[in-house]
DNA sequence: TTGAAAGCGCTAACAA
DNA sequence: TTGTTAGCGCTTTCAA
């Protein structure tokens, strides 16, 4: 008996569309997924009849013997993470045309997570694109030589990846505000795991050095609009007058924080953020910001991952890298005399 | 031949712990799925036996055959919605800790993808929440029939829902601006069909009835940032001192548009969004709002959900209303004189 | 180009 | 309590 009160309708087979048509029953699966091997009016019937029926393949079946799900894993670390938006639509848009189904997994800023369901989902999965990742390296490289995978905002030996070019938009950043005159720029640091936290904090120091200037880093803070008071509060300490966060939500708190505490943005203090993630553009002050085609970053690792799932090439392990530019808005300004 | 060069290892299977433990397949079934069934010492042996293999079991393979998946499906019209943030990590939470998988599914603002979705996927879940359907109210409770279903943030005769009390709301939010001297207040409204958005203008008719005072409604506007600018501009029009926006996407955009036209706010406006979302605690001036517990109607849908597909009891159709209350914040204030 | 038949990994009768 | 057996719906050899 079934116990839910649902209207359990008998649903609708191949075998069924193979009696309609008076065709085997292998015939149906090979015109309705391999539609090149079949005569083409053979094909146009049962497509036909197929139809008529509302026939819709069990996809678990299908898996069950071909191993193939059509469904693609998309793992950041936090679904409400606003700077992940661009990336789910980029991943969104191209996994549907291609016809894959968006499995979006929330990692929980969980290193171990990510492997454990991955691990879980194998079966479930072709492959994965896997957004700041929190594994180390070799975890990493382990995981991509079990399944398909692309890395997005992390680089590693190994792994084909998408990366932004934040070198370059730190390094404008930072052209930006020493153009403005502020002499003494902070980095107010990040997740000290993180990958793109690193790589930010190295290009500053080369950007800085070209102008003969010395940079100081504070922190790291948690990425969280919270970390903003502490970060704001340390950074009043110094005798900075600019500073460069590792994130948006960051560089939000510290403003919330700054007004707070009476200090001027841009008056005496420049901010810059980085990301430029939904809500840079409504703060108050509005947010100088470092803006990543990351919408473009997600179109662009499904479209190697499905290379690498349709080609027989073996994989390239190539890696893109997309270019950042600086967008400027309030939050910085000349610095104060 | 393998096309990609992952190393596929052979699969675990309960055929290989059976071979192991000396047991046979439907005995290491059962004791894996079903441990009640199954003699304690064996079923020790055999969980022992699966972990040092490694054993993880083929979801489609069980599917297939038990017709369960242990997936729910989430389905939010734009996973890019703060508004969804707090349903999403409630659902999350409430699915993970009961062993259920997550499938979360952006519809895009499509009725028609929701269910065709729905259908499509009928095979792959167990059941689905659906937020803030724009389905008509026939096609939802169609949709019902077929499979368990539990709707949020819309109440359809027949089907399982979890609303937030709006009405007691709204009418906080209206007293809130009635005491501070506003006597012209407008509704500003959001898509024609959703349901929300009637429900919050009946509900503020009735509260302004209740102090002999008129109210009119602007719009409606998409609900977006995007449409603030009109609904701003469609305001400054009247002669109101207060609005209620249908949402805060909304109240967002028409703050960032008052600014650009000199209104000040509160001074000369006073603003209320709905939701409390991200961004409605920084956005300039900071958002007075009506705040829903919506992680909790997360949790609450899994619950209902859940009880609906273990119990053998019929569903209940019963609808849990979650309270709201009022958050003032900066953009409210006593009306101008 | 098409059909027959085997079997993917698991669950669920039924029997013992 | 456990084993035997028969599929779930599909894909994929292998033969015709």
């Amino acid at each position: 008996m079934d116990n839910r009160d649902n209207v359990q309708r008998p649903r609708v087979t191949i075998n069924d569309i193979a009696e309609a048509t008076g065709f085997a029953a292998s015939t149906v699966s090979r015109a309705l997924s391999r539609p090149g091997r079949v005569n083409a009016a053979t094909r146009e019937r049962i497509v036909a009849v197929a139809r008529e029926l509302s026939y819709v393949p069990n996809t678990h079946a299908r898996a069950l013997t071909s191993g193939r799900t059509e469904t693609v894993a998309v793992l950041v670390s936090d679904v409400t993470n606003p700077f992940y938006f661009g990336l789910i639509r980029g991943t969104q848009h191209q996994l549907k045309a291609a016809g894959y189904t968006h499995l979006l997994i929330d990692t929980e800023n969980s290193g171990e997570l990510e492997s454990h369901t991955l691990s879980k989902m194998r079966q479930s999965i072709d492959g994965a694109i896997m957004a700041t990742s929190r594994l180390s390296r070799r975890l990493l490289a382990e995981l991509a030589a079990e399944l398909p995978l692309v890395a997005v905002n992390r680089m590693v030996r190994g792994v084909e990846s998408v990366v932004l070019d934040s070198p370059s938009g730190v390094a404008q950043a930072a052209e930006h505000l020493i153009s403005l005159g502020h002499r003494e720029i902070v980095y107010m640091s990040g997740p000290q795991n993180s990958w793109a936290n690193e790589a930010r904090w190295r290009s500053l120091v080369a950007a800085a050095a070209r102008h003969g200037l010395p940079v100081h880093r504070l922190g790291p803070f948690p990425a969280g609009r919270m970390s903003g008071s502490a970060a704001a509060d340390a950074l009043i300490n110094t005798r900075a007058t600019a500073c460069i966060a590792f994130n948006d939500l960051l560089a939000i708190g510290m403003l919330t924080r700054l007004r707070e505490r009476g200090v001027g943005v841009p008056d005496e203090i420049s901010v810059v953020g980085c990301d430029d993630m939904f809500g840079a553009d409504f703060c108050y002050p509005t947010l100088t910001t470092l803006a990543a085609p990351i919408e473009q970053a997600g179109r662009v690792a499904v479209s190697m991952l499905l290379a690498r799932l349709h080609d027989s090439a073996p994989a390239t392990r190539q890696s893109a890298v997309l270019p950042t530019h600086l967008i400027v808005r309030e939050s910085t300004g000349p610095a104060p005399r």
